[in-house]
This record gives C-alpha cells, structure tokens and sequence, in this order.
DNA sequence: TGTAACATGTAACGAGTTACATGATTGA
DNA sequence: TCAATCATGTAACTCGTTACATGTTACA
C-alpha cells in the first residue's frame, strides 16, 4: 500500500540502477522528492524482485567491498507502475506519480488532470467561503488574535490550491501540444 | 520530537477542548490541515497532562456515556508552544506553526518569515538552474519522454516555491500593518 | 591520520493507521 | 430496527527514522 516499492520502480523504468545509485538519485535530484533510508530500500527491493517486478541485471564484485548488484525493471514492472500511476490519491501522491506519466497515454493523462482541477476548483470554494465569513464576522483581526492565524493560514491554502490548478492547466496544454 | 503534541496545545490555547472536540475541529476546519487518530490524540493528551502542560478543567460525566474531559492548556504549555512556534523546521511543519503565529511577537514573527523567504528563494535558483539545462540539452520533449515528466514535476516545484514567497510578503504586509 | 566514498544490509525504536470495544440516545 | 452520534480508550500492525555493522580505497 506504501508509495515506497512505486518510487523505486519510478526510477528503474528509466534506467537499471542499483540500490545505491537511488539513494544517490533521490539525494541529488532536484526534479525527484523522497527521501528513503537503507531499512527500507534494500528490503523493498528483495520483494520486488521476489514478486517478478524488477530483475537483477548485473553483480558486479570487487573483492573489498559489497557486490554491486544493478536491477532493472520488467515488463511486469513497468505494467504495474502504469497501473499505479492512473489510479486516484492525495495531491502529494499525486505529484510522486507525475514523475512516471511519460508512460501513460496523453489523452489518459489529460483527464487524470481535469479531475484533479475540479477537485482543487471545489476546495477553493469552500475556502473562499470561509475567509469570506472570516471577514464578515470580524472588521480588524489584530495581529495577536487567533483568528488572524487562521486567515494567515487559509491565505497560504487558497494561494496553493490557485497554484494547483493553474498548473494543471499548463500540463494540459503541454499534453495537447504533445511536447515541450 | 512529533507535532502531535504541539498540535493539540495549539488547538487548547485557543479554548478548552475535550479529546473528542479535536478530532471534530481537525475533521471540519478547513484552516487547520491536520489528522489525528484515537490512538495518538488519548495517550498524547494524559502525557501533556503528567507534564504539567495542560490540565483538566471540567469532568462531565452523564451515566449512560464514558465522562468528557475538558482540557485547559498551562501557562507553561502556552511557554512550550511558544517556543516551538520559534523553532525552525520543515515547510510543512511550519506551516502548522503558523496556525499559532498569533502568540509571537510580530517583529520576531517577521524575521522568522524573512528567512524562510530566503530559504526558498534558494530552492528556486537550483530550479531554475535545472530547468535551464533540461532546455538546453533537449530542444524537445516529447510527452512519452522521462524528461517530459521530469520538467513537469519541476515545472510544480518552481511554481510552489514562488507561491510560498509571494505568500511571505504578504505575510509580512500584513504584519507591519498590524492588523487585517 | 582521519574521514569520505563505495555498497550492502540489520536492529531497535518511534510514529501513524485501521480496527475494535463499550453503551445509551436520537432520528430515519 | 438500523445506523449515527457521543466519548473514551486499547490492540495489532505497518511505515519510517536513526543508528549501527562490514571493510577497502582514495584523498586531504
């Protein structure tokens, strides 16, 4: 159910890796966030290849340190992220999934999107809602009264819901372009 | 270490609540972006009592239903989430910090924003520096190409990033207003 | 001489999730 | 009659974090 055996099989269809180049890669890159730590990695790992996701490529051993063993996705693998990726969940899984939609088809892709833009559009609407009341009810909020930690708060949650959609937005119309 | 004890004296200093008040306000408050579940909110709740940081107020009890216990947060809980609020941490834990902001002292509410300005105008350079040399080396990206999806996460980062930094000023705005 | 890089892995702990248990009352 | 609300709490489990263990080579 964790997210944790997708992002590694997020960054094997893009090319065979070993356990350690990850670690790399999610430490360097700045297109990539999550973090994972060894307990995790090296465990997930041994049940993908167990379940026939992923397959050992190579077992490159130098005598004075550990072999290096470099997996590399299957076809089974890539069908299984596929799968994960046009599925539903939070905005912050979301995002995870968006590294891996160069392997979904466009128009597939484009109404992942919209859903997700109707989404963000309702919640805006109750938070417009809110800050609304907010005002109403009270004229001045001084800075030391806790409802203007509230509007605080609510400001930052409108500014990202508005940076959502507007995002979408460009996604769609990169899709339709079918390039950047 | 966990927010989870902040969380639940940032909702006391406000008013008195019993455990089962929470969980309604963090299921129906749209400015308050938290989940907490039965097992964490009941012993994290007799800890904060034992240490002296919150206290019980009322004890209604009606024979047919288990007593509600109504808390009171201290003096020295209202110390403690103070403290805390000061502290540095992740984005999102200062987020949550925010929501009790209204306890600071704004000058030194300004400065902490000032440097998470800062701090995220950091992140954005790398962004722009990755975007950068994404263009250069391909001229163009199909959307079935890795890179595609790797310039759309970084397309979300980058917007993010100067959504948060808009979010400070105004902040900050708002502030030196003293009042909204 | 010490520490960072390489490369795998385990152990112990802390945090978080789902599900369960109680039990009268209110409303559909 | 069935489910939801109120209100506390426990049990079992998964997930994630920090720290440790190995052992050579390269570099400051």
């Amino acid at each position: 159910m964790s997210s944790t055996k997708f992002v590694l099989l997020s960054l094997l269809a893009r090319e065979p890796l070993s356990g350690y180049d990850m670690k790399q890669q999610m430490k360097s890159r700045v297109d990539f966030f999550y973090k994972i730590n060894n307990n995790q990695l090296y465990p997930t790992l041994s049940k993908l290849e167990e379940d026939g996701l992923v397959e050992l490529q190579a077992y490159e051993r130098e005598s004075y340190r550990p072999a290096r063993k470099v997996y590399k996705i299957t076809d089974a693998g890539i069908e299984c992220l596929k799968d994960w990726v046009k599925e539903p969940g939070s905005w912050e899984e979301f995002l995870l999934k968006q590294y891996s939609s160069w392997l979904v088809e466009p128009e597939i892709l484009i109404s992942i999107l919209e859903e997700k833009k109707l989404e963000q559009e309702q919640l805006l609407a109750e938070f417009k809602g809110k800050t609304a009341s907010f005002r109403e009810q009270n004229e001045r909020l001084t800075s030391d009264h806790p409802l203007f930690s509230s509007a605080a708060v609510l400001e930052m949650g409108y500014r990202f819901g508005r940076c959502r959609i507007e995002w979408c937005d460009t996604m769609i119309s990169w899709l339709k372009k079918g390039e950047i």
